[in-house]
Formats: structure tokens, C-alpha cells, sequence
DNA sequence: CGCTAAGTTGAGAGATGTCAAATATAGTGG
DNA sequence: CCACTATATTTGACATCTCTCAACTTAGCG
């Protein structure tokens, strides 16, 4: 890893990063047991009474708003994120400024797995509108997985998922026209607002064509035209970042089944 | 995940796959402690006591022949592989055949460890050269880290670094010109070659320009040419898979320090 | 009501892909 | 040992996709 770690920061969000987000507890302690999101976050899959060893845990529940940054590529790695509301991106910085988003993260979702490598966050992690996050302190999670199998099996679990999503991306960025990446990406966003509860079929975007494009690996016009034409072929009706995908069966025909 | 399980291989390889190397102990047990790939490898970071744990698991070496596949793409996941000598490739394939290459492993890296999330490999993997593995049962990685701190740290921390190699991938997909992407495979596979105890700067590429292609998101054509200019401007000297660096500081600067 | 940023769209440029041919290499069988 | 075949690699010419640059529209905000 030669990235730089001072490498300049180049946030494409408006609002400026007015202070860093601390993962110190700020806010109350939370229980994950009462958690909604317990089921696709870290508790998931384990039992009721192993999940009251993460509410001994000083899990602090804390707001972040649009546009803060959670950590840095290159801070010391403390704290382990949970998303319990909101979304964030991630994003990798290389020394000459080049900016590649890596990430989306909706709630339940795990953040900073990769600064446990090193002890070092090695990409950037930045809220994307009003949110709220747990704070879980990586020391306890690794001191208590040591007695406690089940959570041991479920941040194993958690991160070879996250090398599996990664697998996909680089499918994604190594093998797909520019169609069939913004098809797949909302498919996925789909499926996930899905498994949120909410309609699969018509969300709102919370990142701009800017950040889609660097997730996908193209120019942001390449973005706007590409939802252009699946519009005009019938498949999705877009307004803004408002998408409604009208249909479904076409785009995942055309060019789903193919990521995540 | 939506890649299809079943989806036809396609291997790259002339030999064909005459059996499925099984991952089960055909070989002598072997211990950790007296490996030289030691300090790379899983008991990177333990102490030697601990190592006393792994060489006590049936971990069991052998070798594998060039063009025999490890695991596939959908396979039950019962064991990680650590590479003791030679070189694998590991890659996705989606439901309409296409393949990618997601990486290339040597001496001491771990391999598998995708499966781990869903207790099925995402991936598949096959070797490029005659080779020697080791398999490691994960069942008892598993339970023996749920009493070794040292064991779980080092487990974990391989999959991190999983992840961040990954991460380093992505930038490189999805922000990376072709001359760039050429030189930071080189700059890796060199570095990589350094630890392992050759010359960074002189080394045989075991994969084909069509693999290399498909790791780094190109065409084999795209490849060659680059190889061939990076020759004409006195970086290198390619002679067929042979590679010597003439000109390591010129190709650091041009294209380094961005990648792994 | 103007300002700013986000998004859309068009025209042309440039990088990489596609197709094809030539060369080199290794393995095979006579 | 040698011709033969299959494969890998290189190179050229051309096509195509995505990028670049630029103008314009729209939405949000003070």
C-alpha cells in the first residue's frame, strides 16, 4: 500500500466538512437487542442472549450530518461503524488526487473493516445526508469475540461478505459495458432498499451522478446518458434522483442477474 | 449475489482438468512452525507457542498439478489454501460466461476465504504452474480461534487485507489508464517477488497476457502493446514471459506509488 | 430574483476494443 | 530428429465506446 495517506482530500459534497465526526460516544448507549436493523447488522444470526455481550459494549449511537466525514484514509483505526440510519460512501484517494468512491452503505451496513489490516482506515468514509451511526469500539469486539464464538462466526461473516461485494464490483469495473453497470447498480441499490422495507421499484438516489460514476467507473455525463436512454427505452422513468423503475423485468433481462 | 453457481468454466489453460483436486488430506501433515513461508503466510504475527495450535490441526500439504482447479465457483467451503510454492489464479465467471481474473496468489497468501461468508466458494480458483498447497480445515480455524486471540487476530487481519487488496483493485479498475494499470501489476507482482526472496527487478509471469488482461480489466491485445511500448521507452526488457525491469525508478514515477 | 450547483445534451477527440494476419514457441507423433 | 499442429504473442488497420469540452436547463437557496 503506497497510497498516500496525505494525499489532499477532494470531497465533491457542497457542504463543507466543518469538524471531524470523533468516534467517541457522544450520545446515549444504544441496545442492539432493540436494534431494527439488528438483523442485517452485526447481531444478525446471532441469539438473544449472546447479542446482551454487544449491549455491554460502550456502542454509542450518535447523528452525523450531510456531508461530515466519519474518518479519514489514514486515521488510526479505533471504531467500527454501524449505519442505523442514512446513507454513507466510502472512498479511496490516490496520491495524485484521483478520487474512487468504493462504496455505498444504507443501514445495518458495517463500515471501516478495512482499517483492521493495518490499524489504519485505508479509504474515506462521508455521510451523504442527515444520519445516524453506532460507534463500536473495535478492542472490546475482538477481546470478547475471543470467548464468544457466535460473534466471533458473525464480523468473520461480515467481512467475507464484504470481499464477496468486492468481488462483484471488480466484475462490474473489469467486465461490463457502461449500460450494464448502471443497470446493475440499481438493481442493487433496489434490492436493498427491498431489504429495508422499502419499494424495490421507486427510491431516491442519495449521491450525485458524480458519485455514482466513480463507483462505476465513468464520467458522470457517461451516467446522465446512460440513465437518459434507459428512460427513453422504457425501462425506468427518472426525475433528478428520483428513480422509478417501470420495468423491472427488462432491466434485469437486459442486463441484472449478472452482480450481487 | 446473483452469478450463477452452475455457469460453465471456461478454463484458459491448455492442460486439461483431469481430476478436482479434493481438499482432503492426501498427503503428510506438515507443521507451520518448520514452513518458510512462515512469516507471510497465516502464522504471520503468532507467537511460536501458538503456532503449536495450527501444526496440531491436520493441515495437510500437497501438490498440485498445472491446470488442476482447487475449487470452484459454487463448491462447498470446508477449506481455506495456503499457497506453499507456485502460483493460482482465482476468478468469477457470470451466468453468460464471461470470466474475470480477481487475482493472482503466491508462496504463503491464503486462498478461499470468500467462502467463508455463505459456506459456498464465489470463487473459482486454478493453478498456473505445478504447485504445492496446504489445506487447511476451517472448522477447526474456527473453533481454535474461539480460544487463541492470537490465532483470530491473524485470521482476521488477513481478511482485512484481503479487502484493502481489493480496494486497491478497484481504484485501479475503475480510475486507471491501461499503461497504468500494466505498470502497477508489474510494480506489484516485483514487490511481491522481493518478499518472497528474488529480484524485484527480474521475474517469469506465469499467466498469459489473456489472464493479465482479464485481472486487469483489458484485452490481451491492449496487454502487449503496452508491454511493447513500456520496451520501446526503455522500461522494460519482454521476452515473451520473461520480464526485466530496466528502468524501475522511471516506471515508479510514471505510474508507481498509486497501487498496493 | 439572481446565484450556484446539479444535471442534461451535443459535437468531436482519444483510448481501447475488434478483427485479422504474421510470427514464434512448445508439444506431438511419425 | 523433424515436420506438424495448436497455442501464445505481436502487430496493424479500423471501429466503437466513453471521455472531454462546452452550452444549456433546472432546481434549490439566500
Amino acid at each position: 500500500m503506497s497510497i498516500a495517506f496525505e494525499a489532499p482530500i477532494h470531497p465533491i459534497r457542497i457542504i463543507p466538512v466543518v469538524s471531524r465526526a470523533e468516534g467517541v460516544p457522544s450520545a446515549s448507549a444504544v441496545g442492539c437487542s432493540t436494534c431494527s436493523s439488528r438483523k442485517l447488522c452485526l447481531p444478525g444470526g446471532i441469539s438473544e442472549a449472546e447479542i446482551e455481550l454487544l449491549d455491554r459494549m460502550a456502542i454509542a449511537r450518535r447523528r452525523v450530518r450531510a456531508g461530515e466525514t466519519l474518518y479519514r484514509q489514514g486515521d488510526r483505526f479505533q471504531y467500527l461503524y454501524a449505519v442505523r440510519s442514512g446513507t454513507f460512501k466510502s472512498s479511496i484517494t490516490l496520491a495524485d488526487g484521483r478520487e474512487q468512491v468504493s462504496g455505498f452503505h444504507m443501514a445495518g451496513e458495517l463500515m471501516g473493516l478495512d482499517g483492521i489490516a493495518s490499524g489504519h482506515h485505508a479509504s474515506c468514509c462521508i455521510s451523504l445526508e442527515d444520519t445516524e451511526i453506532c460507534s463500536i469500539p473495535y478492542g472490546p469486539v475482538s477481546t470478547i469475540s475471543a470467548t464468544s464464538a457466535a460473534l466471533q462466526t458473525a464480523v468473520t461473516r461480515l467481512m467475507s461478505r464484504e470481499i464477496v461485494r468486492e468481488h462483484s464490483l471488480m466484475m462490474l469495473l473489469g467486465s461490463m459495458s457502461a449500460e450494464e453497470r448502471v443497470a446493475a447498480f440499481l438493481l442493487n441499490i433496489s434490492q436493498r432498499m427491498n431489504a429495508r422495507g422499502y419499494s424495490p421499484h421507486e427510491f431516491h438516489l442519495r449521491m450525485s451522478r458524480a458519485e455514482i460514476g466513480s463507483y462505476l467507473g465513468m464520467k458522470l455525463e457517461t451516467v446522465s446518458r446512460t440513465l437518459s436512454a434507459f428512460q427513453q427505452q422504457g425501462l425506468l422513468a427518472v426525475d433528478r434522483r428520483h428513480i422509478r423503475i417501470t420495468n423491472f423485468d427488462a432491466l434485469e433481462r437486459g442486463f441484472g442477474s449478472r452482480f450481487q
